[in-house]
DNA sequence: AGTGCAACTTAGCACCGGCGCG
DNA sequence: CGCGCCGGTGCTAAGTTGCACT
């Protein structure tokens, strides 16, 4: 049921997304920061999305159909999710009496600090019973060794050790040398003794850890800070009421980072302004604070043009300036970019700390537009084993904290002050940490797939269960199945978008049509997901499970809970119970992998050139991207760079014809003159259309694979939920270059499954 | 059971640099 | 040899999951 598209059309056009974000970085200089008052009184803002519309009063027609002995029998648990709706409703209320949001504060100063001493070396109280474990970490016990041994056994024994100890010395990691693989010993055997030094290091053939640590030694120089705020020169000045009004190094931070956007349309959205200018008058000195009253009477824009115009020198900048900052840059990259971790030297993923701006979220985001403060050293916790050389705070500053905690994979951390959550420096996905980790959820859906009939089994029989929560656990579970759902955790309201994944979804984002387009009962989805993207789509669903949406919806409001009796936790526990390591998530890398794997034994046709089989990868890669509901805008260029692909084309075609006449005459006169020379020339005219053939046909491919990717981002699923040892194993049955379906990051992070993979690789 | 936190994965977009084209 | 375009990369927001605590 879950590899089947036949559902994907519709996604792809209706799909449409609401969410504009984008970022910021500048600079600002930080302040004190207020408390977290949680519990604020939260307002959600009336949804503007389209989903208003669809608050379809028509879903009560449902209401008195089939009710059923069944529900509510366990009375007990209304509560779940009670407490949302509670507040929903209130909010809904609120608004209705026109209030005004009240803000929220934006501080967060609240530290959380780990009071972790930092003097045991290998603390994490929390993990104390994985010591067990004779694989690794965390869940998937057996499979892990089990995979690792089936995968691996063959070639792991034979190549096991080679390498490792001083691997570091050889920044395996920068270069994604050609990593041998099975057969590629073939690629280069003499280079390949010349360049052994560099080998790359295998750690996929290397023993785990069984004990819940991630790391016996972890050294590193600490996070890059943001550069300081630099004052803008005098001559650039900002007005107030038309007055020129000099400001306070503090709040013309912030007023730049206002200035810096002013070309977006968010600088015009009411919340946006109101947080902002809340966050600013934070920085103002008192007697700013008194002049500054009214956002509308700020004159930006000798800032904002000043900006403009350094950004254009930047671009003027000469050859050799620019080459100066590269190689600074490449200074910067080489001295902090890297950790040692069990003696290997490996990248970091972010080691600059994320500059000071104004926050943007996705969608619709109630804090959009509060300052985002800058981080400073004592904000920080670093992470780093005991006897490593602790990285050192800039001059004159110290730490917040070290501690020395192999639990966790984390260099550094701080808390933001916009939801005070952690953010942390972690390592780059081609690392060991990461790689292990990501191979090991590949196995975790291949268990899946093994058992998955058993499952899908199972839930239908819960469709009848008596247990309304069981029931709506058992269509939930269906929709994620067969649908790529998400698992919809609840979120804190007035915190975030307003968005929804399964087990959040609402009576509004549902409709059901018992008939619809010649088919029959139908469920049409609408909603806003991960990101504010639309999830758009009509689907037939089974008659029982038709019949227990209708009753899921029975006397509840568009904005109740579709499925009052789950939540993600709720789930999961129960998937938990099904397999071992089984979370929703799991379903989304087992149907995209799954779905890849099918596809592509559909589409590639064995008589084509490598182009037309590289298009058959991209439209299997596609399907899942539309299963997966990974869209993106169309690029803003799209419509002229098609017209310029036609052109091409076209310009092609009658480059073609000429090729295609002359070889026509020169058959002709190779006829009459049947000499050597003429009979060459035809051979070379031959040769010549064939080529231009060639070319014509790639470019045709070409531009049916960007048509059809207009709306598709194809990269989340490649990166995240694709199986690479799928996609390695087929360019090795078809003879196609991994480079052609992997660029140099990706090869890096799949090295793993590059070497391991075979062609005969069964996901 | 519910809540909140910590850790880690997944996500789309802006921007930039290198490359192919005229 | 400059210019536009495109892919790759960096950035950081927004999810999921597990667990401790109450």
């Amino acid at each position: 049921m879950s590899g089947d598209l036949s559902h994907s059309e519709d996604q792809v056009d209706c799909g449409s997304r609401y969410n504009d974000s984008h970022k910021h970085k500048d600079k600002y200089k930080d302040k004190e920061h207020k408390h977290k008052d949680h519990k604020k009184d939260k307002e959600r803002e009336k949804s503007k999305h389209g989903n208003s519309e669809h608050r379809d009063p028509s879903d009560k027609k449902h209401r008195d159909k089939e009710k059923e002995k069944v529900k509510h029998k366990d009375g007990s648990t209304d509560k779940y999710k009670d407490k949302h709706k509670e507040k929903r409703k209130e909010e809904k209320m609120k608004s209705l009496d026109g209030k005004i949001k009240k803000e929220k504060e934006n501080g967060f100063a609240s530290p959380h600090v780990k009071s972790e001493p930092e003097d045991n070396f290998y603390p994490s109280p929390k993990h104390e019973k994985p010591l067990k474990r004779k694989r690794d970490d965390d869940n998937d016990a057996e499979f892990k060794p089990k995979k690792i041994k089936t995968e691996n056994d063959k070639k792991a024994k034979k190549r096991k050790l080679d390498e490792s100890f001083f691997g570091f010395l050889s920044f395996e990691n920068i270069k994604p040398k050609k990593t041998k693989n099975k057969k590629g010993e073939v690629a280069d055997g003499k280079k390949k003794a010349k360049k052994e030094p560099e080998e790359k290091w295998k750690w996929w053939e290397e023993e785990r850890y069984t004990d819940g640590s991630k790391w016996r030694f972890l050294e590193h120089k600490g996070p890059v800070f943001a550069p300081p705020y630099e004052p803008l020169p005098s001559n650039v000045k900002f007005y107030y009421d038309g007055k020129h009004m000099k400001l306070s190094p503090e709040a013309e931070e912030v007023a730049t980072f206002f200035a810096k956007m002013l070309d977006h349309e968010y600088t015009t959205k009411d919340i946006f302004r109101k947080n902002f200018f809340k966050d600013w008058k934070k920085e103002m000195t008192s007697e700013e604070k008194s002049k500054i009253t009214d956002l509308k009477k700020c004159d930006f824009n000798e800032m904002s043009e000043y900006f403009k115009a350094q950004s254009e020198a930047r671009k003027a900048m000469t050859k050799e300036e620019k080459l100066k900052i590269k190689e600074q840059n490449e200074r910067t990259l080489q001295e902090y970019g890297f950790c040692i971790m069990d003696n290997h030297r490996e990248r970091i993923a972010n080691f600059r700390i994320e500059p000071p701006g104004l926050f943007r979220g996705r969608g619709d985001h109630p804090k959009m537009g509060m300052l985002k403060r800058r981080i400073r050293p004592q904000d920080i916790i670093v992470n780093c084993s005991k006897d490593s050389k602790h990285p050192e705070p800039p001059p004159g500053s110290r730490w917040k904290e070290v501690r020395h905690d192999n639990k966790v994979t984390w260099l550094v951390s701080w808390t933001e002050n916009i939801q005070g959550s952690i953010k942390y420096i972690m390592l780059n996905p081609s690392s060991r940490i990461k790689g292990e980790k990501d191979w090991q959820k590949y196995e975790t859906a291949r268990r899946l797939k093994k058992c998955v009939d058993r499952i899908r089994n199972q839930y239908r029989e819960d469709w009848k269960s008596k247990e309304m929560r069981i029931r709506q656990r058992a269509v939930a579970l269906y929709f994620i199945d067969k649908l790529a759902l998400r698992a919809g955790n609840e979120k804190e309201e007035g915190e975030t978008a307003d968005t929804v994944g399964c087990c959040s979804l609402r009576v509004e984002h549902i409709k059901l049509h018992p008939e619809n387009e010649g088919q029959e009962y139908v469920v049409e989805f609408d909603f806003l997901g991960k990101d504010s993207i639309r999830y758009y789509n009509k689907v037939p669903v089974e008659k029982r499970v038709f019949k227990n949406l209708q009753l899921f919806m029975e006397n509840k409001e568009p904005d109740d809970d579709l499925f009052d009796r789950l939540n993600t936790s709720v789930l999961n526990k129960h998937l938990q119970e099904l397999m071992d390591g089984l979370t929703a998530k799991v379903f989304r890398t087992y149907n995209a992998s799954f779905t890849l794997q099918q596809q592509l034994k559909e589409l590639t046709n064995a008589d084509e050139n490598i182009p037309a089989k590289i298009l058959s990868y991209n439209r299997a890669n596609r399907a899942v991207a539309i299963l997966c509901n990974h869209q993106r805008a169309p690029p803003k260029t799209f419509e002229k760079s098609m017209q310029n692909l036609q052109a091409k084309i076209d310009a092609k075609r009658d480059q073609l014809s000429d090729a295609k006449r002359e070889l026509k005459s020169s058959k002709a006169d190779a006829k009459v003159r049947r000499d050597e020379k003429s009979k060459k020339a035809v051979e070379s005219k031959k040769k010549a259309v064939q080529r231009i053939e060639e070319q014509l046909m790639k470019l045709e491919v070409q531009a049916t694979d960007r048509e059809e990717n207009k709306q598709i981002a194809l990269g989340t699923s490649k990166l995240n939920y694709l199986d690479p040892r799928i996609s390695v194993a087929w360019c090795k049955k078809w003879g196609i270059p991994v480079e052609k379906i992997y660029n140099k990051t990706q090869r890096e992070k799949f090295a793993w499954a590059i070497d391991m993979a075979d062609d005969d690789y069964e996901f």
